[in-house]
DNA sequence: TCAAAAGTGTTAAGCTTACACCCATGG
DNA sequence: CCATGGGTGTAAGCTTAACACTTTTGA
């Protein structure tokens, strides 16, 4: 294979942000390192590329290598690059944020990587700039949620009315007002009423809705604006 | 320095799309190559990144090599990484799009580089995905432009309402009204009547404004909603 | 005086917001 | 029966969209 020459080789990285909804709380899968560098202390969940390797491949291989699953939504954040971001050597990293129903991943492939659940809001400082990778993460994933319907996957195939609201209200870390987000929803015709109920709740069992995915697909790129403008 | 061992190191490139707007169109800064590979044929503005560079300072460098241009709006699109999408040797690439005022160029350099603005409605075919890249900056500008007031980094210091109304029609490739655009626009406070007249024109003239310095950095990551939501 | 582009106001419709009461359930 | 959370309607204000005529200028 030709080659261009007296050129500058180096490392390129992915590192991943998954976002997971447990029903009140937006949590981020985290490290806690057993190797170096850094060993000890908190990251992404992260690796090198391969050489044969797209870089949507590279990070769906790391998805599921930590949460044992295929097919998740994933997007590219940006590439981060700072010359000395990694200390040991030179390495450019590619982010990606993932969105995952948070009841779905493997406890044990979770548990083989000493990986863990953690509420954004006590999130650990992390190593390197991956404390700036989940901020520009969380960014986009306002950004996104904001003009597409993209917090459904975040959620079980059967969902309330009130979880996703609790949902976008931890997207967002603002109060809704229920009445008009239900009136919203309902209006998109992208719900579905499956007839059941919520059995879990102790007081009125809520409707169980699912998503029309037809329409989703359909209106993925429509503009959504579900909210207020204010927040962003 | 320590180094990571038995991993894969590979070229980092930059690759810049570089915005213009001439009054009409919007155009893009492209190369007619006379260098291997792929000489004879059209593509972005390149190069490789050096060891000792952030990733912004070498998209600020071949900007300014070509533009000769300093402090230029410039933001990350995402990076490219498919295997094969160098045919010579795998190269990742980090993409840049940049907004600037078409008459600022420096056409030496443009010229020195063989480079041609090009109306985006006539862009040839580029070589390996550059094509795909230009899409994917068009559309991120899109979103920004929608969301946020950067349109006015594209205008000379002082700019009529009927160009800004040009820009953003060029921008979303669609008509605006141009009553309800004008009083959307100095509705939001970001626009100084200069008390000048375009001289130019040839019938009635057109009042220069310039830009509101201080609100547009305030505003800058205020909700704008220009764009009738239906174009995105 | 004519052609070409700039400037300007009003109305109707739709959307957004704010707000309060009743219902179902399990303890 | 009471505490908790689910479900629903309405009115006011604001924003958007649609629409046409007058003014300025130079040729």
């Amino acid at each position: 294979m030709t080659r261009y020459a007296h050129s500058y080789r180096l490392l390129v990285a992915l590192d991943c942000i998954i976002f997971g909804f447990d029903g009140e709380e937006i949590k981020v899968l985290l490290i806690k390192r057993n190797f170096a560098p850094e060993a000890g202390k908190w990251s992404l969940v992260g690796g090198f590329l391969n050489e044969d390797e797209d870089l949507e491949i590279a990070a769906s291989r790391l998805l599921f290598d930590l949460t044992g699953l295929h097919d998740i939504y994933v997007e590219q954040v940006e590439a981060f690059g700072r010359v000395n971001r990694d200390p040991v050597e030179r390495t450019v990293s590619i982010v990606f944020f993932a969105l995952i129903n948070i009841a779905d991943h493997d406890p044990e492939a979770v548990k083989a990587h000493n990986a863990h659940w953690i509420s954004l809001k006590q999130k650990p400082s992390l190593i390197f700039d991956h404390d700036d990778m989940v901020r520009k993460a969380l960014e986009q994933l306002r950004y996104k949620a904001t003009l597409h319907p993209l917090g459904f996957e975040l959620l079980p195939e059967k969902f309330t009315l009130p979880q996703l609201q609790k949902l976008y209200e931890a997207i967002y870390d603002a109060p809704l007002d229920r009445r008009n987000f239900s009136r919203k929803l309902l209006s998109t015709g992208l719900l579905i009423d499956t007839g059941e109920k919520n059995t879990n709740s102790t007081t009125k069992k809520a409707t169980l809705y699912r998503l029309n995915k037809e329409k989703y697909q359909e209106q993925f790129y429509a503009f959504w604006n579900l909210m207020p403008v204010a927040i962003l």
